[in-house]
DNA sequence: GTCTATAAGGCGATAGAC
DNA sequence: GTCTATCGCCTTATAGAC
């Protein structure tokens, strides 16, 4: 792996783990095994090399949420595969923690993969519940778009709910609530299957 | 205001502003109005005075939302009251933010306030979403303690979604989309009012 | 390209005068 | 109780040798 790359990977792990704010570039250079010359050859500093990271995380995630739910299945099949994914929760979400960052937040060239991803994700969600009111298998009277949010939130809050707890399960927890409420329809009396 | 109260206000704002990481003792002396010699004779140290600060916002929010949750009304007219109320959305919620800084979530000691707080509040709209239950206000195969899970969840992600796009708008189209879903019930075909 | 050296300033904490 | 002085280390960045 070339050095650029190597630095790159490596603040894309300490902004995940620590945030813009916490991470240093020293602490980049040692889990790069790169001097500081290499770094300022390469990027202009420590925002330059941080934005490179970020995009790069923006886009892997936003493949990665095309992926599961572009995948097989009915519109909720495909929402609960999205909701129900492997994650590391503990980690929290790399592209959703950068919000909490001052720094990223008043800074409109990071803060922008950031919002597009999430925009996106959030832009496909609507787009199958749209689909799935369609076809019969959600309330006509829900909104896409507003699901849609409500979606993305509860996976975000779900993070921190996982995070302050100490554990996944509150996460998981959260989810299963989701998806209990999704599955409700007016159309039915019957309790739907969980 | 005495020197110790007004140090642990300015650190309850920093933290708010720009979590544990992202606050030095010199910025909240600076805020404070006092020298360090000051801040050590009340507190340990950074860690301490901290502590201190977040034990008092996490109180403070406890309170907040009971006084929320103990109002007037049906299950779901609390729920949304609690949903609904003002926040300053875009400076992201003062407890669950903390949760995305390293050295909060690796102290036990400055997680615990943080995790008691969440983990009250969702108790508290447990409670509340198995009374909707028994008065048929909502399904009877809701979960209590997973709607509370999701409910909490929307909300701490709404902060996320929202400072994601540098508007409240985010959170408050997640909160509608929860709502209706929790207006949503089997036993009728009605449209919920919204 | 990568290295080391150096810089000015901040970090978190301690010491000791007043 | 509050102050200033000092500590050793880290921060982000630049300079210049190799």
């Amino acid at each position: 792996m070339s050095t650029p790359e190597r630095l790159i990977e490596s603040t894309r792990e300490l902004l995940w783990e620590r945030g813009y704010v916490g991470t240093s570039p020293k602490a980049i250079l040692e889990r790069a095994g790169a001097g500081q010359g290499s770094m300022y050859h390469h990027f202009k500093g420590k925002h330059d090399l941080a934005l490179a990271a970020i995009r790069r995380t923006a886009e892997e995630l936003r493949a990665t949420a095309e992926g599961v739910l572009a995948g097989p299945g009915t519109p909720y099949e495909r929402i609960e595969a999205y909701l129900r994914r492997e994650r590391d929760v503990l980690r929290g979400c790399p592209v959703g923690r950068l919000t909490m960052d001052p720094d990223v937040v008043a800074s409109a060239e990071l803060r922008a993969p950031v919002d597009e991803t999430l925009d996106r994700i959030r832009e496909r969600l609507a787009g199958i519940v749209e689909e799935g009111k369609e076809q019969g298998q959600f309330a006509p009277w829900l909104d896409g778009e507003e699901i849609a949010a409500t979606i993305l939130a509860t996976v975000q809050g779900g993070y921190v709910l996982a995070r302050a707890s100490g554990s996944p399960a509150a996460f998981d927890t959260g989810v299963r609530g989701l998806l209990s409420l999704l599955a409700s329809r007016s159309t039915t009396t019957d309790r739907p299957e969980t």
